[in-house]
RNA sequence: UCCUCGGUAGCUCAAUCGGUAGAGCGGCCGGCUGUUAACCGGUUGGUUGUUGGUUCGAGUCCAGCCCGAGGAGCCA
């Protein structure tokens, strides 16, 4: 028996015979040519069934096998500019595992609410293979890069007690009886590790229960956030600046064969390399104020509005200094203008919105009891919160970075809900 | 939650003014030794989302409900 390979070792093998273990993914039928277009998890190959060099049986087998029967297929590696990816096999044994029957996603084109509710096979189309790799490859960069930044990985809990940053935008549970939330944000968790570990980053899924219905949401979607005691707004900046590109770069070089394989014009990417722009909020509605968009003072910018920032530029843009007003009651105020908090958003280019959020925390203990009474927030539940205040506080910065935002600039997508494996969006929580 | 659009064959869609429900793809049968969404011939395939109403007659008109999509708000 010829040696198992993986379809992304091929190459390696040109000239010698294998054996490929996978799930028929195509087939062109030519009569006593068959062309069987194979995948394996690592990849797709072409394989071809000459009737001369096959049993009647195994011919028969290659003739009648249908879209992702499981599949064992013996033959020689060859390299060949017809086929897709430049080798095929040319088989000399061929055998079924299963025989599917029907299967339902054919090559042709479906509606989304086809596919979703078949995501468990749709997972195994080229595309959607693709974007999965992708994915694994930018959380890789982001844990290589924090790892070796000096930031710990410690993370923060899933299930919270109180409603900590307000609002009534989380699922609810039970604790024994107790009430309890599914996270939000690990934020508040991550000042308190920073004070034992200096920078950390916690890593993990986060749940709002908003009822969004954009491209740009998902109802569970997972979030890197980094933290660092003795850190400013100017050094968080610096941060975001060097860990995004780090990621793209990576993604670039590691993936460039999926990215292919989704069509991302992946010279726009190219490009982005520190520093990044950085404007004022004050300036972004100047920008816009130019564009024909008035907004009031105060205002958090919506969709459209991000689209227009961004495309002044080329690479991701830093929108700095938001009026405190539309930011969380943790932000630090500015020292030159109090109305103004030292938040800072990261808008990825080419109308792909807001990916990092983040800014400087408040050090102060008087201006955090103030906001949480602004905000009408449980100050019970923040006591512990507050002890950070009273040990020791130090001015510290750090910001959150979606996953699947990221993923979808990337990509160079239309929709979030295809970055992540099997999404919860509003009003579908199956496959 | 609000606004807009939609639901017809397994899939993607068409159906004129209210008058016999149709095509491509898929499936199945046959042909073809270099296909790239292969091609060619044949064939199969329907409770028109649902409930009620108007009408001689409803896929088509009206009302309610269900489901979905796009967008808004909120955010990463």
């Amino acid at each position: 028996m010829a040696e198992h390979v993986y379809i992304c070792d091929v190459a390696k093998h040109e000239g010698k015979d294998v054996t490929i273990k996978g799930w028929l993914y195509n087939k062109r039928d030519k009569g006593r040519l068959q062309f069987l277009i194979l995948r394996d998890g690592t990849g797709f190959m072409q394989a071809v069934a000459f009737k001369g060099d096959l049993s009647e049986e195994e011919f028969e087998a290659a003739r009648r096998v249908t879209q992702e029967s499981s599949v064992i297929a013996r033959g020689t590696v060859r390299a060949d500019k017809r086929a897709p990816g430049g080798y095929e096999l040319s088989l000399n044994h061929f055998e079924i595992v299963q025989l599917t029957q029907d299967y339902p996603i054919t090559p042709k084109e479906h509606g989304i609410d086809f596919l979703m509710d078949r995501r468990h096979l749709w997972l195994r189309s080229q595309k959607q293979w693709a974007i999965m790799r992708v994915r694994a490859t930018v959380i890789r960069a982001i844990r290589d890069w924090l790892d070796d930044h000096g930031f710990l990985l410690v993370d923060a809990p899933i299930l919270t007690p109180a409603a900590c940053e307000g609002t009534t935008t989380l699922f609810e549970t039970e604790y024994f009886g107790q009430k309890a939330y599914l996270s939000q944000s690990g934020q508040l968790y991550n000042e308190a590790t920073i004070m034992a570990f200096g920078r950390t980053y916690c890593f993990g899924p986060t749940f709002r229960a908003e009822k969004s219905k954009t491209r740009r949401h998902l109802i569970e979607f997972w979030m890197v956030e980094p933290e660092m005691a003795y850190a400013d707004l100017e050094d968080c900046m610096r941060i975001e600046e060097e860990f995004v590109s780090y990621i793209v770069q990576r993604t670039l070089t590691e993936r460039q064969q999926e990215l292919e394989i989704l069509e991302r014009d992946t010279s726009k990417l190219e490009q982005i390399s520190p520093p990044f722009p950085r404007i004022t909020y004050n300036e972004a509605l100047e920008i816009l104020r130019q564009h024909g968009e008035e907004l009031p003072w105060g205002e958090d910018f919506g969709a459209p509005h991000e689209t227009i920032l961004a495309s002044q530029f080329e690479k991701p843009i830093f929108v700095h200094r938001y009026p405190a007003q539309c930011k969380a009651f943790y932000m630090e105020a500015d020292p030159e203008d109090p109305r103004l908090s030292l938040s800072v958003d990261l808008l990825a280019p080419e109308g792909y919105g807001e990916i990092i959020g983040g800014g400087q925390r408040t050090a102060s203990l008087e201006l955090l009891e103030q906001r949480i009474q602004e905000h009408n927030l449980p100050r019970e539940a923040l006591e512990w919160y507050l002890d950070l205040r009273r040990y020791g506080s130090v001015p510290h910065a750090g910001f959150g970075l979606g996953i699947e935002r990221t993923v979808t600039w990337i990509c160079g997508l239309h929709h979030i809900r295809q970055t992540i494996p099997f999404p919860r969006t509003l009003g579908r929580i199956y496959p």
